[in-house]
Order: structure tokens, then C-alpha cells, then sequence
DNA sequence: ATGCATCTTTGCATACCATGCAACTTATGT
DNA sequence: ACATAAGTTGCATGGTATGCAAAGATGCAT
């Protein structure tokens, strides 16, 4: 228990604050053993005995002893839902999102040590790795819903004019959907293409030649 | 070991044929048991009986007791490499991709029956929905590289001939994997989407419109 | 067919993961 | 201060996963 200042919303009560400073305990001390002797000799007892509670508290936080690695940030999704909310209405679904994310990375890099340490362990096994991507996939779900109730609320039309009713609906409920993944998507290449030759560019740069390659709906490139 | 005939190369001696068996064997015991118990009431045990293997065995076989649930088909990742490898060349990255993807998913069709129990399975428990989805991701790479290859030998070239050659080489590594990613993405979706609504619609058709909108950039669609 | 090398299967031992339960400790509201 | 709700803990239990060495099956040359 020995960290008490969090990010995200701090309010609460005292049991409040003690549980997220439990959860992130455990989570850093997970993230940190693994980092320095490898994510799979790293057991439960351990990190828990880091995190100065017993075992049977780590289950109560988390499900799965490979959850502790990969849940770092719990709120993400509310953040990004509310981002995408509040963005100008000129933009489009694709701008919008592209902002809200770009907002979000660079406030992810905020915490540079503990992200460093994340992205060590990750990238070592491929195993984890996968987890991440799943929890990340779990945001997809409500981005969807932000963007459908952007789309619902706004008034911005580029849209194909001449479809039909059933079609219109349909796409109404697909095409969230749809954006939410390919975008999901793109950050997760964006960081892989950045990784692989770190410093060489910004990743600001890969970050936006990404969605402008989404723009234009994917072209070949030149030969 | 009551399944001899698998798909994919038949070929080779007595003792490849009688692995492949086993594996098939337990994944189809997994899947079966899962259909009718669902799918976290199946213990190793119990599969590994139904296949008519030890428990030991098993583990020879999957590094996980989920993966049984997952891994039905282990070289689809190379079909659609020479699918896209193969594919006339005025089609675009994107088309070649679509078609691949297209003719990977009409085949899966194909073994009705276990494919439509494995279904069942997977969406009666998310969690192994998203570690099926996560394998197929796992080809994600393979693909890539298709690609790649394909842009490299091929001479379509629609992309924006104003580009630096410092910006060609960027695109040339990072265009690829980001197709890969995204089209990874749009099927899963297809599927997902598909799978709600089930019957409303063919598949094909919501396949076809998710790529339409990729091509298209991703417009926003009509309020 | 026989014998040998190689691969596969298997049981056993071991360690870790994960959950339910009851007892205990600690906040919170009044 | 008291009652209530919530969080923590140890223990018991059963499933998951790996290493190891012995036994069985297969491939191959003779």
C-alpha cells in the first residue's frame, strides 16, 4: 500500500482511494518483478508479498494472474468516451477519433518509467502481449457506443445520399463498429511500426500517416 | 484417435497422420464437450477420455487447456499467403486481401457442422471468443509479409507520386502491417456484427459492405 | 523379418493457479 | 459510539501445467 497518489478521478473516500492504491500496488509490482526476472517466473505469491497483501487478495483484484500485467490503466475507455463526445461536430467520426487517441497517447507517455517497463515485459512474451491486445479490444466496445452516439446526435453528412432505409440502419449499427476496430487497430500498428525502429521518427508522424492512410481508404503505395 | 481423414496435406508417414489425428481428435472433443456443458465446466480430464489420450498427452498437444477450444484450423495463415500471393495483379493491396479473406471464410463453411458447434462455444463465452479472435491475429504477421512481397514485385501503382524517398521507404515497411491490421480487424467485425444480427442478413454482404467502406475511407454515414 | 534409432505416449511427482467459505479487521453513516 | 457494509486473510480444495524417466509405437536399413 505504499502509493496513494493516483491518476484519474482522485475523489472518493478512504476505502476508495486504499482500493485503487492496492490495485495499482499489485499491478506495478507485477509489471516490475517481471520486467527483472521475466514475466513467467513471476508468481502470484511474489507479487502479492511486493504489494504487502496475501495471495487471496490479488484474486479479489484480479481474475488471472496475467491480468495484474496488463491492466495498468482502468479508465482509459471513459476518458477517450468523453473525448470523442466533446469533439468539435465539423469533425468527422474518423477525425474525431484520431484526436481523442492522439490525446490519449500522449498523456500515456505521461508515465514514462512504468509505460517503458510495460512495453519491455509485453514485447518479451508474446504471450502477454496478446492479453494486452484483448484488453484493449475490451475498450472497443464502448468507443463503439461513443461513436454511434456522436453519429446520433451530430448533423455532420457525408455520407452516401442514396441509400435506402434498411441499408441506412444497418450501417448505423456496423459502422461503429467498424471504426472503433480499424481504429483500435491502427494505434496498435502505429506503436508496433514506431517500436521497431524507435527514434528514427516521431511518433507523432507514424500516428498521423496512419489515419491519413485510413482517410484515403488504404491505397498501394508506390512501387 | 477415431479420426483419420483430416484435411490440408494428407501426406506423410503413419506418424504424422496419426498426430494430426489426436490433435483433431481432442479439439473436436473439446468443442463437443464445451457445446454441451459449456465450456468452463470441460476439464482436461475429461477431453483428453473423449479423445482417448492421458492428460499428459494433452499437454504434448496444447500449451493451454483453452487452446483446444480455439485451434481447429493451423494452416489457414498459409493459404492466405499464396491466396494473396496469387491474386491478379491490377487488383489493389486492399482487393486482394478482400478476396483472400473471402475464400479463406467460404471454406470454413464448408465443414458445417463442427464449425457451427464451435461457434455456439465461442459465443457462449466471450473469453474464448477473444482468444479465438487473438489467433487469428496471430497470422496477422504472415500476412503482412504477403503483402509486402506482393507491393514489392508488383507494379499497381495508385499511390501519391509526389512522396519523398524517405517517405516511400516509411510507407513501403509500415503500409503492409497496417493493411494486415486492419483487415484482421474489418472481418472480425463482420463476424460480430453478423453474429448479432444472425439470419437478417448473408454474411457476404456484410463483408462486402465493411471493405466497401474501408476503400471509401471510412465516411461518415448518412444521419 | 530383425534390430536399432527416433519419436510419442504415459504415469508420477511437483508446483502454481484459482475459488469458496468463514473469521477477522477496517471504513462509513448516523 | 454503534451497527452495518466492505475489504482482507488463511485454509481447504480442485484444476492447470511442466519435468522426468520408463514403456510403447514407428521408420528404416539390412
Amino acid at each position: 500500500m505504499q502509493l496513494m497518489s493516483e491518476k484519474g478521478a482522485a475523489g472518493g473516500g478512504l476505502r476508495e482511494r486504499k482500493k485503487r492504491a492496492t490495485r495499482a500496488a499489485l499491478a506495478e509490482a507485477a509489471v516490475r518483478l517481471a520486467a527483472e526476472h521475466g514475466a513467467d517466473k513471476v508468481t502470484v505469491e511474489a507479487i502479492s508479498a511486493a504489494a504487502g497483501v496475501s495471495v487471496r487478495t490479488f484474486f479479489n483484484y484480479f481474475d488471472t494472474r496475467d491480468d495484474a500485467f496488463v491492466a495498468i490503466d482502468a479508465d482509459a475507455g471513459a476518458r477517450m468516451r468523453h473525448s470523442v463526445l466533446d469533439a468539435p461536430a465539423a469533425l468527422s467520426p474518423l477525425q474525431a477519433l484520431r484526436d481523442a487517441m492522439a490525446a490519449e497517447l500522449a498523456e500515456a507517455e505521461q508515465q514514462h518509467e512504468l509505460w517503458r517497463l510495460h512495453a519491455e515485459v509485453l514485447h518479451a512474451s508474446p504471450h502477454l502481449l496478446v492479453r494486452s491486445l484483448v484488453a484493449h479490444m475490451a475498450h472497443e466496445t464502448e468507443l463503439a457506443e461513443a461513436i454511434a452516439s456522436r453519429i446520433r446526435s451530430g448533423s455532420t453528412r457525408h455520407g452516401d445520399p442514396s441509400a435506402s432505409d434498411q441499408e441506412r440502419r444497418e450501417a448505423l449499427d456496423l459502422y461503429p463498429r467498424l471504426l472503433a476496430a480499424v481504429a483500435v487497430a491502427a494505434v496498435r500498428t502505429s506503436v508496433e511500426h514506431w517500436c521497431a525502429r524507435q527514434k528514427d521518427v516521431a511518433f507523432l508522424d507514424v500516428f498521423q500517416e496512419v489515419f491519413d492512410l485510413l482517410a484515403a481508404g488504404l491505397p498501394a503505395p508506390p512501387a
